[in-house]
DNA sequence: CAGTGGTCTAGACCACTAT
DNA sequence: TAGTGGTCTAGACCACTGA
């Protein structure tokens, strides 16, 4: 978990007129998205860094500060500052309890996902444009079934670019996110991710898949995981019960719960 | 513009274990919130704050950012740090192109809001409970239809608690958003808001008022907005075309595109 | 115990804004 | 020019962690 220095020579700018706070600060992500720093690792500790580079303690920890707020990395008193594990798939859905006056989360507990089946596939025009690759490219296709006490709730349908080196391991399989299926093919560390959520009704397909009664409405959701040079690595399709998921999103101002 | 001081006796306690910063960050949060310091006016100057507190700069500094972090206040150089205006309706849906091929986002020009209706009724046992209040208070009521280049596009339900002093400006209803209509009624700044995105179907009212065909798929949002106190002020229940609306939300790590 | 991050100080110089 | 925020320093003491 220790780490030997950032940066062998000096790379930092004193006299430039970007901050010597945020040339670190994008050094260090630079070290961590090249994976030479990776998850779980430390940091150098501040007073180290600071001798390292020849600058006060406060500015690597305002270098430290901008890493934290960005979710890269955090910090433990009396430990030490380490790289985070990205969280790609942090915008959950929740469960609807769809019962309005009871806001009892229900439990997740039952929650299972079925591999429906996974292989390679050429990708077509649409799915090419959405990878960015030329068409007939090969792909990784894992179609996904999410069920709750054997009840199905979503059906999901998720693309990566094939990168050779992908044997596809069955312990890697057990939890199937998109970010998780991409790092099965030698990618790098992911750094984003983007969703676009639809209101739709399931096809007859879905509506089979999810043994629901057709014009059951549902969530569309869009999703596509970014590589560090933020080309697209990966492509999904899900479709989520309308009457089973619900999404949240709070806003507005209050120091007081953070 | 210009303000007096903050807090006219020592309300900080450096030999707490609570950290000075924070304490100062808290009294100047309940400065706002009580409307003593109000969107648009400045802040102490920050050698101000130090010198009446008898602290450092840096450590006033370090409180002004914990608010700028939160979107309270905001600093402009060589000018000052000023109270920012609450944006509670800033997770706003985005036109759909519905061509997934071109992401040319639409104007939203010829957007338009149209009240059918706005009048006062009596809470039922639903309405009492998302608004905590009792049964048959009295509420005011507004329906309004949203539409672009008189193509509806959405339906908007919402009620604010009565309090008495609320008498409806026409110029008020200009932009009916939650927290403007919440602000007609004498009610504080507002601190939270929280919505609730589900995937559901048009009944036979709406699709009269969308002019969209039976089982067309919609957004149904709900919206709560807080009082300071965390107590709901308002609340509404939207209907939003999913041919035409969609929601993106973006995660993971980056600190370049920030 | 030594090593770490968390807080805080009392200065400093700079770039920018307004007058 | 005076006033503001932005950056940075070179210390300090503390609380917490782990061996």
């Amino acid at each position: 978990m220790k780490n030997e220095g950032i940066g062998q020579t000096w790379m930092l700018d004193k006299s430039s007129p970007i901050p010597v706070y945020y040339q670190l600060a994008r050094l260090i992500e630079k070290e961590i998205i090249a994976g030479r720093l990776k998850p779980g690792e430390s940091l150098p500790p501040e007073y180290e860094t600071a001798d390292h580079f020849g600058i006060s303690r406060m500015t690597v920890r305002r270098a430290y500060s901008e890493l934290i707020a960005a979710g890269m990395v955090f910090s433990e008193r009396g430990k030490g500052t380490f790289v985070a594990k990205p969280k790609l798939e942090d915008v959950e859905f929740e469960l609807d309890d769809f019962d309005d006056a009871t806001p009892t989360p229900k439990s997740e507990k039952g929650k299972q996902v079925k591999l429906l089946s996974a292989k390679i596939v050429r990708a077509d025009e649409k799915l090419a444009s959405k990878l960015a690759v030329e068409i007939n490219t090969r792909c990784l296709h894992f179609k996904m079934l999410i069920t709750i006490d054997n009840t199905p709730l979503a059906y999901e349908n998720k693309y990566i670019v094939f990168t050779k080196q992908s044997p596809i391991l069955e312990q890697e399989l057990k939890d199937p996110s998109l970010s998780n299926l991409a790092s099965i093919g030698g990618h790098h560390i992911l750094t984003t991710g983007k969703r676009v959520f639809r209101a739709s009704i399931v096809t007859e397909e879905e509506a089979v898949l999810l043994k629901v009664n057709r014009q059951t409405p549902v969530f569309l959701v869009e999703q596509t995981v970014y590589d560090n040079e933020k080309k697209p690595i990966g492509w999904g399709k899900s479709i989520y019960r309308g009457d089973r998921y619900r999404l949240t999103t709070y806003t507005g101002w209050s120091l007081s719960d953070r």
